[in-house]
RNA sequence: CGGGGCGUAGCGCAGCCCGGUUAGCGCGCCUGCUUCGGGAGCAGGAGGUCGAGAGUUCAAAUCUCUCCGCCCCGACCA
């Protein structure tokens, strides 16, 4: 079997050239692989489990990160950064950290290279001679290269709180993987904070979640379901790790963003410790907090439908394309003005809009690329809109198109911008409560992961073992605690014993 | 790492079972002309170590073995 299917289905055999997309309701992870590459976001590299992030795609993660970056630092965080290699020996410090990250850390032995020939044949293999002391291990995390340094520059309780944030890449060598997300490199900011008090710790992790909770929803029109992690899914070395999930089409779960409390853990495991203004010495609170690529994926998962990406506006770069139509030049030169000259207006107000100029491409074909690469509105000008005084503008997500004068596309478009982002947040939250229920037996709960799944609120025990006895009957998870959740006492879907309420089940990434 | 599928031009494929000159087809790409309001038409053209290595043979894309890679499904995870 091929692993792509471009240039196949109906349309493929009447000759058209461009790539053709899996239908969700057929394949939906080819459908997931198809929109990232039509849409040109990224591509496998030659290392397995990595890619290549293409300008499509990156201008995305731009975008998330501009957005974060103003909004960490309205808060109060500034950046800094902290090196890929970590020596061996740290990641030992704290126990749980290194049970959770020891299996999938990447790990740097040498320090050259040498040429040798075999059978002929010249080739390059690591240098005996090179081999490291210590070996270094390549960020899995950062928590334990930052709490080292932590340690020098906190002394007293005026140096807290330290509230830090690092854009970069980590490694964690995945058995599986899948474009955006789960890779073996990823990209992320992870911010890390110090401060004086557990409370203060505690209000920083869920302040940074609800930053999260607002960036998904309001920015990606993804609405998501905050709370909190079961001790089994929690960070490894946090006392508290948070979420945000969110809902994909396939009704499958997916943590989004992650905010973790922890607690003194980190500080006793480096030594850090602050005196207090009474002079009591003691040691610092600590959380973390990371949004990844990964929330690429999400985006394209919540959103694009059958014809390819379907990109929110605020998180578009391109927020609309001109398309502009001729016969000849004398009209190509006519059309291509006024699309220059309405772009170059609602450039400050609107953002960046493409004038799609390419000769030799029909409109037709145009309209199709543009919706491959999910830009949210098309504007359509030729000869008798410029005779009109309009455009044709037409949105990405329901085809809507009417016309619009020139005059009015100063607010039209802004206005239709919006319309097209609240559609994509209401159409996601629809999808959700649909596929939402509450499940009180477990036939029930089999019968519903055995059919087309989705979110379940049940009763839990709060017994790990009951909730790993439940995922490895049916592969379903609790995926958090929300805050907003039923905490009646009931029975426990699974083994009947009294609830501690109800918490969110579900399959997930 | 287990099960399944698959590597032939940039992409998608045929050819392989049954070995035989110069390896085809569609799309894309390049040139030209006509086109242009929802995936254009015609003409000409460029492009291949058939995943890698070894073996069998007069002869290998085709048969055998080994290796590498990719996709899907599982076990693990953000």
């Amino acid at each position: 079997m091929p692993h792509h299917r471009f240039g196949e289905g109906p349309r493929a055999e009447e000759g058209f050239g461009m790539a053709e997309i899996t239908k969700r309701s057929d394949d939906y992870s080819r459908w997931y692989q198809d929109v990232i590459q039509a849409a040109e976001l990224a591509e496998n590299s030659p290392v397995r489990g990595c890619m290549v992030i293409r300008p499509n795609g990156y201008a995305i993660w731009e975008n998330i990160q501009r957005t974060l970056d103003d909004r960490f630092k309205e808060l109060g965080h500034v950046n800094a950064y902290f090196p890929l290699l970590i020596p061996k020996s740290f990641l030992a410090k704290e126990a749980e950290h290194v049970e959770g990250f020891a299996k999938e850390c990447a790990i740097v032995t040498h320090h050259r290279l040498k040429q040798v020939t075999v059978n002929g044949k010249t080739t390059v293999v690591p240098d005996p001679e090179s081999k490291l002391e210590e070996e270094y291990v390549i960020r899995p995390t950062s928590e334990t290269v930052i709490w080292d340094q932590y340690r020098k520059w906190i002394q007293s309780y005026r140096d807290l709180p330290i509230l830090i944030n690092q854009w970069a890449n980590v490694m964690r060598w995945e058995m599986r993987t899948r474009m955006f997300l789960r890779t073996t490199e990823f990209l992320w900011q992870e911010g890390h904070t110090a401060h004086a008090t557990a409370e203060e710790g505690r209000a920083e992790t869920l302040q940074m979640l609800e930053v999260y909770r607002w960036f998904a929803e309001d920015i990606l029109a993804m609405p998501v379901v905050c709370g909190a992690k079961t001790a089994n899914e929690r960070f490894a070395g946090a006392v508290e790790t948070y979420s945000i999930e969110a809902m994909m089409q396939d009704r499958k779960a997916l943590q989004a963003g992650t905010s973790h409390d922890l607690g003194q853990n980190f500080a006793k495991a480096f030594d850090v410790t602050y005196q207090d203004a009474e002079g009591k010495v003691e040691h610092v609170w600590a959380t973390s907090w990371g949004m990844s690529t990964r929330i690429i994926g999400a985006l394209i998962m919540t959103h694009s439908d059958d014809n390819g990406l379907v990109l929110p506006p605020r998180i578009a770069r391109t927020k609309a394309v001109i398309v502009p139509i001729w016969k000849n030049d004398e009209e190509m030169a006519a059309v291509c003005a006024a699309a220059d000259r309405i772009a170059a207006d609602l450039k400050a107000s609107v953002g960046l809009i493409h004038v799609d100029k390419r000769d030799k491409m029909r409109p037709g074909w145009k309209y199709a690329e543009w919706e491959q690469k999910g830009v949210p509105v098309r504007l359509e000008l030729g000869p008798r809109d410029l005779a009109e005084g309009q455009v044709m503008m037409a949105a990405r997500h329901d085809r809507a198109k009417n016309p619009v004068k020139f005059a009015d596309l100063g607010t039209a478009l802004p206005a239709e911008l919006e319309r097209i982002q609240a559609d994509l947040f209401a159409a996601a939250v629809k999808r959700r409560e649909e596929a939402t229920v509450n499940v009180d037996t477990w036939d029930e709960f089999v019968k519903l992961y055995e059919g087309e799944g989705g979110f379940a609120h049940c009763h839990w025990c709060g017994d790990g073992d009951c909730e790993k006895a439940i995922q490895e009957k049916t592969k379903v998870t609790i995926r958090n605690l929300p805050f907003e959740r039923d905490e009646t006492v009931g029975t426990c879907v699974h083994c009947g014993e009294k609830s501690i309420g109800r918490v969110l089940f579900a399959q997930s990434y």
